[in-house]
DNA sequence: AAGTGGTCTAGACCACCCC
DNA sequence: GGGTGGTCTAGACCACTTA
């Protein structure tokens, strides 16, 4: 054992983590407890190396990641300041309906304007590549937000899916929900996006004039097989609701 | 030992871009001129830093950054690997107006409306995170296809990434694509969607009727570092445009 | 001018992989 | 073993911000 050349064992001497890690981790709990509120600044980094004992590069390592978590923000010669806690946990996950709805506090409701079991016509059969003629369910919304109509929701499921959606109640649960919970495993949306001026049919419905810009979504979800499980297409009206989402362009982590 | 402690840079004393950051792009040149091959190993890191004369922690700075972006892979005990060029579409892009063009066998084009270095509104530098009067580089160009109107498209981009932009013609270049070719990594684009009518201007420009339905988008796209690099706001006609994007779900929980 | 982050170095030791 | 990447340090200078 020759001599540890410096190094006091600070407080952590362990192999298993490396001590940039910790340091994150230290960092981020603290940032977390409030000990160091959005927006304001962090120590000077000479100060949190002594604090943190360890050195500068092993802490700006630390800095360095938790920049890419989005947990700070580096400023040149200003400090290291911490972001807004503006951290969505599924960043590539359009926002749903339910959740604007509690991001702005309001209440999600529907009223169901149609419910049947039907048989699939030659374009439905096409989107779910099944045979046309297959049974299809399916269910008419309109979308509220503390009792105003925001969205007109068309939704289809094969009927072999969806055994037992004919006493599931609609006002309050979620199509998607509904299926996810039947142990489906969802995978991806394709979805377009489009605007275009509301029927007198959707008009009536959002309480809107003819003709007045529509926000039009048609999804199509399927499972990991990439068995379609649900198509749907919702027309929001155009000056009361707004999509939103994050897109990456990056490699994954 | 005579001395000279802080030894003068040998080769490339350039003060405009970092050690670091030559040795990352001298890297990836010759992976790219295939003096590596995909699959195969690096010269050990000691080597690497005798030939391009700069201290190991220098070069593993580079390095890590091309794992960042792909380029290689580190493997413990065994080197630094060239990694396969796999290009994976990435399941959460929104199709680019590029994109949609080429897939429909159509020619892209702009018309540069306005093109101006001013300085940031407050508004414009409450979504830039800059304090207002920072300068703002600022392009307004009308989209077509096939020399069809479809869209307006206003961006906004900090002055000091976009040096030289003035020389760049937009016309056939994508805004999007002279950012990251300028090393910048691009990461998310915080997105939001709706619909609206077409005011007089746009109108004008789309050669539409006023009033008529508009999709609007609005993004601020992000480096890894979650600094803004670039806000737009893109007007569709309704009738001549659709957005084309997959949703992922992250299913656990 | 002082304070802050950004870059860079030389050298050390550890953990992993393979012979 | 010997070679390779992974971590860590102390100290230096540069660039940016603020006063």
């Amino acid at each position: 054992m020759s001599t540890d050349q410096t190094a006091p064992p600070a407080l952590t001497t362990a192999y298993p983590e490396p001590l940039w890690l910790q340091a994150k981790t230290a960092l981020r709990e603290r940032i977390a407890a409030g000990e160091v509120k959005p927006g304001s600044r962090l120590p000077p980094e000479r100060e949190l190396c002594q604090m943190l004992a360890i050195s500068r590069v092993t802490l700006r390592k630390a800095l360095t990641a938790l920049v890419e978590e989005g947990v700070l923000r580096p400023a040149h010669g200003r400090g290291w300041y911490v972001a807004a806690p503006e951290r969505k946990e599924w960043p590539n996950t359009l926002e749903s309906f339910t959740e604007t709805a509690h991001r702005m506090g309001l209440v999600p409701t529907s009223r169901v304007l149609r419910r049947e079991l039907g048989t699939s016509t030659f374009d439905e059969a096409e989107a779910f590549q099944i045979a046309p003629g297959t049974p299809l369910f399916r269910v008419d919304r309109v979308r509220m937000l503390d009792g105003v109509p925001i969205a007109v929701d068309e939704s289809f499921v094969p009927a072999d899916i969806a055994a037992g959606f004919d006493r599931v109640d609609f006002t309050s649960r979620s199509l998607y929900d509904t299926i996810a919970e039947l142990g489906f495993q969802l995978d991806r949306a394709d979805t377009t996006i489009e605007a275009r001026p509301a029927d007198s049919v959707l008009a009536g419905h959002l309480a809107i004039a003819a003709g007045t810009p529509v926000l039009e979504m048609r999804q199509i979800v399927r499972d990991r097989a990439q068995r379609p499980l649900l198509s749907s297409a919702i027309r929001y009206a155009g000056d009361r609701y707004r999509l939103r989402t994050s897109f990456t362009r990056g490699n994954p982590t």
